[in-house]
RNA sequence: GGGCGAUUAGCUCAGGGGGAGAGCGCUUCCUUGACGCGGAAGAGGUCAGUGGUUCGAAUCCACUAUCGCCCA
């Protein structure tokens, strides 16, 4: 039932409405998506947020994106499935439950044991879960509720074990004693992925190796080889000295012997070709079971590697008289007895790159461990070939072609991890040493490896796991693959591409057919948004202070393939555009509504018709291509500048019969093109405005070519040119009162006299005449005698105008490689401007002759 | 070290071979019955620099500088 404007506020209050809205949307099932043979599928499954924070901005906009495709899609006729999950984000939830209780009862997860630990892990999770699914619909989040999903969800491991035994079973899952970055604080395995790298100042220790085979001093006459390290208490871990074959310094050192001090360990001296004859001395030690290259020299030269290291880090009982202490430690104390038994050499200041733990800061430690890895290469080669035959769109392409480059070069990948929150390994050890992967103990006396799955893991399986997979779904069936996959670029290897894999593989096809890579929001001064740095922006506080669709409108504003900056400025903008529909809504309401049958009409009705009209069709077009940003500019422009500037103040002035329709039916086609970006204020909108529909379930507007008329559209644009040379006139002369004037050719009449407020007039009578260029319209404007001498000023400075237009054409048209040249209507639109402009340059001169004589 | 991207109005950013655009800010005017979270009219850019390609370059190419982000 609609209401009269005079019962309206002037603003829309968000706070009044949101909730009711996203209450209404869900009690009529609108979100809600099932198989349906007679309707195309369409499916975004949520990128899952980890159970561990809170909703951030970049969610906000990754949200404001899925929502705005799904709803339009949903709009569009499509069986629309936003598929909503949360992810048990092992590590990072474990490093949250553990601190939280180191914190609280100062105890850590070995202190009150597995079991004890894994239940504070779920209450934390629950309790997570429900704050940020509720940040989720205060955000406006149609997704479809029934089917929330979670990754520790008993159905959700049962796809999880299923893939690693089918895996396993194929071979691509093996155990390997390899070099893993290690966390110690974690005490467990971390991936290539999550290891940082930063820059710190260390130092570069000379360490002394003196010779142990009897056979006298080195070439340069001294009873010990010396190298450089950054890490002095790996040397304990020594296994053996590598110097370049073609070093000619070192030849006669190789095949001697040197004494590893401290432990008491007698290694050899070998020739390797990795060594780099320029680092250092020239002389490499090699420590196989602490470093990736010196793990790979080993093996070449068939040593055993010598581990140092306990989980914890500290140093384990081959460390000699070092044992027990911390890294750190370790080193002080290298140094200080090398130096007690001069045995230390020079100490350089060194800059180097030192790996640290993603999660918890902690300095990563390469360490040898055993671990499960899938062996990755078999896996990606589908997924390359896929990307490159653009099975998968990626918006923007570039991250397209950087995936398959990141795919070219895979390492296995480690899987295992040794924490506890998470999925078990379905590996089981039996009592004769026999090791099986089964989702279920093969029998009495089996035991289970203890570690757990990479998160990852899980998350590869998303899109098929979340609609039933493995079992044969009729959701499978119908939603996958599914539609597009919208992601920040941090992630397009450690999920997306993963993802991908693992879809080809366990499903033969692609899990999505685009990807979107949005932009990263940065905080106002265009730095990432970190806690430390304390500025952080509350998506939650943003909503409250200028609701949510002035937040979401802000953010797709701006989301191209940049990342930007994001302030109280944008969204106050957003607030803004949805205050301008307000009061458009609001003028609506009290514009009369006379019953014509047949109503003819106007010029400016078909003007506005006509680019309402391809204003559906481009805004479609660039949110197809995920050109957010630009179908923001083209609707916030056209409902501002054309509708609201424009035919709504000519349907004041100068309506035709069939204005309050066309009027009603614009504004309702912007309300529901605006709908999936902005929903809330365009739903309450369309219900002022008595729609009985929900706005959620009626139809996007289509582009109908019909509609389109360009002669009316060039008619209305001369006659804005037109109006506004008046205005322009008017604000530079400071002349308020009446203008007579003859209606000039070319525009249309009514509009043109009512919004210029010019009296239309044959002649200037005595007076002057003031002659104003608006394009190629001339208005003609009959003032006092007294105008004159200004006339003249003004006309002087048109004439050197125009002739520079005049002059400009001609110039470019006398050049012969021009004309041959450029496309025939670039040549033809020069020609036009020379000629339009010619014609106005001689109506300026008679004019301005007339006055002087 | 390798790769990718950026450098456009005071600020935040679009655009992407054929006369520089938006929002905010700034100036002047407006209590016009949709809206001051507004209206009208303005001011303000050798589109980072240097070469090149082209009839024509802010736009394409190369190099340089500065700043990001990825990967070693």
């Amino acid at each position: 039932m609609a209401r009269s404007s005079s019962e309206i506020p002037k603003t829309y209050d968000h706070r009044a409405v949101e909730g009711r809205w996203y209450e209404e949307w869900e009690r009529s099932g609108a979100f809600e998506a099932d198989p349906n043979p007679h309707k195309e599928p369409y499916c975004i499954v949520l990128p899952p947020p980890n159970v561990t924070g809170a909703l951030h901005m970049g969610h906000a906009l990754n949200g404001a994106i899925q929502d705005t495709l799904v709803r339009r899609a949903r709009m569009k006729g499509y069986e629309a499935l936003w598929l909503p999950g949360t992810d048990h984000a092992s590590i990072a939830l474990q490093n949250v439950v553990e601190r939280k209780l180191m914190r609280e009862e100062g105890k850590t997860r070995w202190d009150i044991g597995r079991e004890a630990f894994l239940e504070r892990c779920w209450e934390f999770a629950l309790d997570a879960r429900r704050t940020i699914l509720g940040q989720l619909k205060r955000l406006g989040a149609s997704l479809d509720w029934r089917r929330l999903r979670f990754t520790m969800d008993e159905r959700y491991v049962d796809a999880v074990l299923t893939a690693f035994v089918e895996l396993y079973n194929r071979g691509l899952i093996y155990r390997g004693n390899r070099i893993t970055n290690w966390c110690p604080r974690d005490r467990s395995a971390i991936s290539d992925l999550e290891v940082n790298y930063e820059e710190v100042e260390g130092k570069l220790y000379g360490l002394r190796y003196p010779f142990a085979d009897g056979k006298g001093p080195g070439p340069d006459g001294k009873p010990y080889v010396e190298v450089f390290s950054t890490r002095p208490e790996t040397m304990l871990g020594d296994v053996a000295l590598v110097v370049h074959p073609e070093d000619r310094r070192y030849t006669s050192l190789i095949g001697r012997r040197v004494r590893v001090p401290f432990v008491d360990r007698e290694i050899g001296i070998f020739a390797d070709e990795y060594v780099d004859p320029e680092f250092g001395t020239g002389v490499l030690k090699v420590t196989p079971a602490h470093d990736p290259n010196d793990f790979e020299i080993g093996q070449r030269l068939g040593l055993e590697p010598v581990n140092i290291m306990n989980p914890d880090g500290t140093i384990n009982e081959n460390g000699g008289p070092f044992r027990g202490l911390s890294r750190e430690e370790a080193r002080q104390a290298v140094v200080e007895r090398l130096k007690k038994e001069g045995l230390l050499g020079e100490i350089r200041d060194y800059t180097f790159r030192v790996g640290h733990c993603d999660r918890c800061g902690t300095v990563i430690e390469p360490w040898l461990s055993e671990q499960w890895w899938i062996s990755m290469r078999q896996l990606a080669e589908p997924a390359i070939e896929a990307l490159k035959a653009e099975k998968i769109k990626v918006y923007p392409d570039s991250w397209r072609r950087e995936t398959i480059r990141w795919l070219e070069n895979i390492h296995d990948w480690n899987v295992s991890r040794q924490l506890w929150w998470g999925h078990r390994i379905p590996v089981w050890y039996g009592p004769e040493g026999e090791v099986v992967a089964a989702k279920e103990s093969p029998g009495e006396g089996w035991r289970q490896d203890p570690d757990i799955l990479d998160t990852w893991f899980s998350s590869a399986l998303w899109p098929f796991a979340t609609l039933g997979w493995p079992e044969q779904t009729e959701d499978l069936a119908y939603f996958y693959p599914t539609s597009l996959l919208s992601t920040a670029r941090e992630i397009m290897y450690l999920w997306v591409a993963r993802m991908i894999m693992m879809g080809l593989h366990f499903t033969g096809e692609v899990p999505f057919r685009k990807v979107n890579v949005h932009s990263i929001v940065l905080a106002a001064d265009g730095t990432k948004m970190s806690k430390s740095k304390g500025n952080v922006i509350d998506p939650l506080d943003l909503f409250e202070e200028y609701g949510t669709d002035a937040v979401r409108f802000g953010l797709l504003y701006q989301s191209s393939t940049q990342d930007f900056a994001y302030s109280h400025e944008r969204a106050a903008m957003g607030r803004s555009f949805v205050t301008k529909l307000w009061n458009a809504m609001r003028f609506i309401l009290g514009y009369p509504e006379p019953e014509v049958p047949e109503a003819r009409m106007s010029a400016a009705d078909r003007w506005i018709l006509s680019a309402f009209s391809r204003l559906c069709r481009d805004y479609d077009a660039f949110l197809e291509e995920c050109e957010f940003s630009e179908a923001m500019r083209r609707i916030y422009d056209f409902a501002w500048h054309e509708f609201a500037d424009w035919y709504i103040e000519i349907a004041k002035v100068a309506p035709s019969e069939a204005t309050p329709r066309v009027l009603r039916e614009v504004f309702l086609g912007i309300l529901r093109l605006l709908h999936p970006a902005m929903p809330f204020a365009t739903e309450e909108m369309a219900s002022v405005l008595g729609e009985r529909e929900l706005l959620v379930r009626q139809s996007f507007p289509e582009h109908d070519p019909s509609l389109l008329d360009p002669e009316a559209e060039r008619l209305l644009e001369r006659t804005k040119q037109a109006v506004s040379a008046v205005r322009s006139f008017r604000a530079e002369t400071q002349l308020d009162g009446r203008l007579r004037g003859r209606v000039p050719e070319g525009v249309e009449a009514g509009v043109y006299t009512a919004l210029s407020g010019v009296e239309p007039a044959d002649s200037p009578g005595d007076g002057a005449r003031a002659t104003l260029t608006a394009g190629d319209v001339v208005v003609e404007l009959y003032l006092t005698e007294e105008m004159r001498r200004l006339e003249v000023e003004r006309l002087r400075k048109e004439i050197s105008r125009v002739e520079g237009e005049v002059e400009r054409a001609r110039r470019k048209l006398s050049n012969e490689k021009f004309v041959e040249r450029a496309p025939a209507e670039v040549v033809e639109g020069e020609r036009r401007k020379l000629e339009t402009n010619s014609r106005l340059l001689e109506t300026l001169e008679e004019r301005l002759s007339e006055y002087l004589s």
